[in-house]
DNA sequence: TCAACTATTGACATGGTGTCAATAGTGCTG
DNA sequence: CAGCACTATTGACACCATGTCAATAGTTGA
């Protein structure tokens, strides 16, 4: 465990506390209701999962920095693995917020908007959303099954963009690629926005000319199987 | 941790045992040179790393699995982690035996030799590979560095195929974009070999007509840099 | 054959996690 | 307002995984 604070460990009242904690004999024990304790607690969780991963932090931690006893994580959620998981599910759904209506016009078009979408999504969520490894590694099925059901959805808003939704036939073809063709947005989302390697009009140039690419070239090759 | 078979625990000498098991008393201890211990040690690990994460492979199943006493891969290998990151560096560096020497030609030829190139190593490596989540996740700055060195050697070869090596200036957005193609090829090898929604083909078009797009329209965006 | 060497072991200490009975705020009721 | 039921909260306990290290037992060479 890594300790960079001496001072995590004291017990912090929250924001609610009365600043005349010498005179006034402050009550051992702070009584909230269990919606507030759980928020209170999944705040510091949320907090301490951006900032280091899984393992590196402990519930013990996560306790004292909410200023209350171990034990009442695992009354609240059970066990840190579901209370991280909450965390993650919560992440990784801010993006689905917006659900934009496609206008109807050019592919050319449609994937443009479809892209100012994204960025602009990506831009407010943060890096949350980037440091999460949704790349099918054999790490928690549980886990794995939010990150892929969030990604569901935005592959199925992006085929819809590019007007590849009544495509009937070939339909698990196109999914796939377009799993693919998210990790490269997902890549470049994080050279833009942690790496600073790409600014976003050319991350935007990226990414609409791939999907073009795979839109007009990859996809029609359906008559290749055999 | 996971017990799936209670027979494990045993006591299992290697491939060197005597089948007299009953009849001769067997050596409590088996002393062998640290390479071969180290060696017999590693195989385990390697095997078991390979089926499950790390967080669910203990030490002890390890120990238990190779037959020697838990202390000793402490000994060999200082901690968990280290034997883990040994585990990832040979997985990670099979694929750089194959050095191909580039021939002359179109971009288009040369694309798609790199690509068969890519493809045929990939058939090979297995999934391994595949299921390591290099992405830029904040896990563990080591096994990051790892894999980061990895991969960049397989973008310079990619760059210089693309004839893109003598590029001089927008160094870095080159490589950037060619970083989160290849999170695009990881991703298209996975629905190729793991979940086996695409065939070799459909991938190939995908790699060849992605790529073919990035270095013809994302790259020569340079101009539009603020 | 014996002794130095060292590969190997097993007990110990530490730290994280989950459980649960005891405890102490809180609000209701007479 | 006193007393009581309710339950949010605590802290001690048991369990498991990891790392350390002195003791032990094969092995090799004199």
């Amino acid at each position: 465990m890594i300790q960079t604070n001496p001072t995590i460990l004291e017990r912090q009242s929250s924001n609610l506390a009365n600043g005349t904690r010498s005179s006034m004999a402050e009550p051992r024990r702070q009584r909230l209701s269990p919606d507030e304790r759980r928020q209170q607690i999944f705040t510091h969780a949320q907090r301490l999962f951006n900032e280091r991963p899984y393992e590196e932090v402990s519930t013990t931690e996560i306790a004292a920095e909410a200023g209350v006893a171990r034990g009442l994580i695992n009354h609240y959620f059970g066990n840190k693995r579901e209370l991280y998981l909450e965390v993650i599910r919560i992440s990784s759904t801010v993006s689905e917020l917006v659900v934009a209506t496609l206008p109807n016009g050019s592919l050319e078009e449609r994937i443009d908007i479809a892209m100012v979408w994204f960025l602009d999504s990506l831009a407010q969520s943060g890096s949350t959303w980037l440091t999460l490894g949704s790349g099918g590694v054999s790490r928690d099925p549980e886990l794995e099954r939010i990150l892929v059901a969030s990604e569901n959805k935005s592959i199925e808003l992006l085929v819809v963009a590019c007007g590849l939704a009544t495509q009937s036939e070939n339909k698990e073809q196109i999914r796939a690629m377009f799993r693919a063709y998210a990790q490269l947005a997902r890549s470049g989302a994080r050279e833009w926005l942690l790496r600073k390697t790409l600014t976003r009009e050319q991350l935007s140039m990226l990414l609409v000319s791939t999907l073009r690419a795979i839109v007009e070239e990859a996809v029609p090759a359906r008559n290749s199987r055999r």
